[in-house]
RNA sequence: GGGCGCGUAGCUCAGUCGGUAGAGCAACUGGCUUUUAACCAGUAGGUCCCAGGUUCGAUCCCUGGCGCGCUCACCA
């Protein structure tokens, strides 16, 4: 009888070749082969040959096995005094083989897959003719194995293996068993390991991808629609951040890459696709920090008909959404404290929270400008930065959150309406959680040439970082009519290092960036290729 | 970019007040049918980040470089 859902695993390729070398082991630079039984024996040494290609056995299988997820397996395992639905029926996994423990006549060693570990138990009795086949298999090495499942003396779940196959040979070592992969550079440069070799690292991931998608569930079920916008932008906008620049040969144009999608996705509702989103990942070319990678993921969502009070709800709810979804509740633990994702949230004006904190209105230049100085704030060349250098110094340190804080001044905010009655404010909020910034999001500006005033404002100021032409395109797009609209920009990375409890977005990055690793040289790669027969 | 710290075996780490290095795990050999950091006995494994300098002699001291971490600045 066989597994439900398991196929039979072929008798291991005793067909292959040794003539053949094994492509790929032997070639060419790799980092390590470190394992003596790697290479060939010398002649008259003692023991047996454990290379599975000696024995002409194919170190990587054309195909691999049909296996069960563990992580089912486990839960319909039970345990010994009340056995599960699964406990005495064959099961096929596959999966990373971690480490062996070798009784002679006897084999335990977990196998780990993407949801979770089951140890195999190799008796030579139950193996038979399969039983030579653990002489070629090593920690780190990737194995199907078809058996039945039971448990322990001690009551591990365990599968007692029939057949066992190598279905692709770690001639590279694991990393040290009870540590793990601990150096941050190896980590993050062999992620590859990280993965399946340190404790916690795949769950991450994992939950990195469920808020991903609960965020285009909960935006899909409001009538949104996903947009793909251009990466490769002929004018920088939407932001205030140094970019890459690339070449394009085809049209001997450089190109920026783009740091925000937000002009892009406007004109999408000027062209009256009324919700879109897109999450985008941005370059910036600005300094790494524990809360910045030079690229990174953002979710903007536009809205036709709505408005900052709208994003807001947006806002808070998508976020209470996803944390219950992925989390199971809205209570999260972050950088050692405690937070609450429950919305509403908090909301504060930037005004109010600017004359509590700094001691005066936002807009006192002069005493703005005393504060400053106190603060030694370098001057910006432009009093609306600098006063917004003010609140950043004074205020985001008390914003733990979450917490919504609204009605920025217009000066800061160029693609911002301003709010009825009082031109100076813009219906801007950002939220803030932990003292980082979450979001931003505001009431669209819609009119063409208070638009156009603008960005010829931030083009003639002495901005390094402002835009150095203006998006005549885009100010057109307005011209035909954009209805009032609200957006919202969410930064997916930071939103995932909150939800699971990560300090460093490096570690919700699958590949944080580092600076390349310096090339060997070719003598280090020959001195690194084995010597003897392949 | 500035400041501080780190770089020793495949991994995690000791160590040498200057005389070319150790442990545990991994690997290899032998033993072992209920372990789960298995255990017992043995073997092997190093450009002590790189390049100069000082010295009879440098892994150690000095200078420079490279890489990484923390932190400050900029940024979301």
């Amino acid at each position: 009888m066989r597994p439900a859902g398991g196929a039979p695993i072929p008798r291991p390729c005793r067909g292959f070749s040794p003539a053949e070398p094994p492509r790929g082991v032997f070639r060419g630079p790799v980092l390590y082969l470190a394992r003596p039984h790697d290479r060939a024996r010398p002649p008259g040494s003692p023991g047996q040959d454990r290379r599975p290609w000696a024995a002409g056995i194919d170190p990587y299988p054309a195909r691999g096995v049909s296996a069960e997820p563990i992580a089912r397996l486990l839960s319909l395992m039970g345990t010994p005094d009340a056995p599960g639905p699964r406990c005495g029926t064959p099961a096929t996994i596959a999966g990373r083989l971690l480490s062996l423990r070798d009784f002679g006549k006897l084999v335990f060693a977990p196998v780990q897959d993407r949801g979770g570990r089951l140890q195999i138990g190799l008796e030579q009795a139950r193996l038979g003719d399969w039983w030579p086949e653990r002489k070629y298999l090593d920690g780190g090495d990737l194995v199907g194995a078809s058996g039945v499942l039971g448990h322990t003396k001690k009551g591990e779940p365990t599968l007692w293996v029939t057949e066992i196959r190598l279905l692709a040979k770690a001639v590279a070592p694991p990393p040290e068993k009870w540590h793990g992969l601990v150096d941050v550079e190896s980590r993050y440069r062999r992620r590859y390991v990280d993965l399946w070799a340190s404790e916690g690292v795949r769950e991450v991931f994992l939950k990195r991808s469920r808020i991903v998608s609960g965020i285009r569930r909960f935006l899909e079920a409001q009538g949104y629609i996903e947009v793909e916008t251009p990466t490769l932008h002929p004018i920088l906008g939407g932001a205030t951040a140094r970019p890459f620049v690339t070449h394009y040969n085809a049209l001997d144009h450089d190109f920026f890459l783009r740091i925000a999608p937000e002009l892009y996705l406007k004109r999408c509702i000027v062209g009256g696709l009324e919700r879109v989103f897109e999450i985008a990942r941005n370059f910036r070319n600005e300094g790494l920090s524990p809360r910045h990678n030079p690229e990174f993921s953002m979710l903007e969502l536009y809205e036709a008909q709505a408005d900052y009070r709208r994003m807001m709800e947006i806002a808070e709810t998508l976020i209470e959404t996803v944390a219950r979804e992925t989390n199971g509740g809205t209570e999260v633990s972050f950088r050692g404290e405690r937070y609450d994702l429950k919305a509403p949230f908090q909301r504060e004006s930037y005004c109010e929270l600017f004359l509590r904190h700094a001691g005066c209105a936002y807009d006192d230049e002069p005493r703005v400008r005393a504060k400053a100085r106190e603060l030694e704030i370098p001057d910006p060349g432009n009093f609306a930065k600098l006063s917004n250098d003010v609140f950043e110094a004074c205020v985001e340190e008390h914003l733990r959150g979450p917490v919504i804080v609204y009605d920025y001044p217009v000066e800061i905010s160029p693609l911002a309406k301003r709010k009825p009655g009082e031109p100076r404010i813009a219906e801007r909020f950002e939220v803030f959680l932990g003292g980082m910034e979450l979001g931003n999001a505001f009431s669209e500006l819609n009119d063409p040439a208070d638009q156009y005033q603008r960005f010829a404002e931030q083009v003639a100021s002495k901005d390094p970082e402002a835009p150095g032409e203006i998006d005549v395109d885009y100010v057109q797009a307005l011209e035909y009519g954009m209805p009032p609209a609200g957006g919202l920009g969410i930064g997916i990375d930071r939103l995932v290092m909150v939800l699971t409890g990560q300090d460093t977005i490096r570690d919700v990055l699958l590949f944080p960036a580092l600076r390349p690793k310096p090339a060997e040289s070719a003598g280090d790669a020959a001195a690194h290729a084995a010597p003897g027969e392949a």
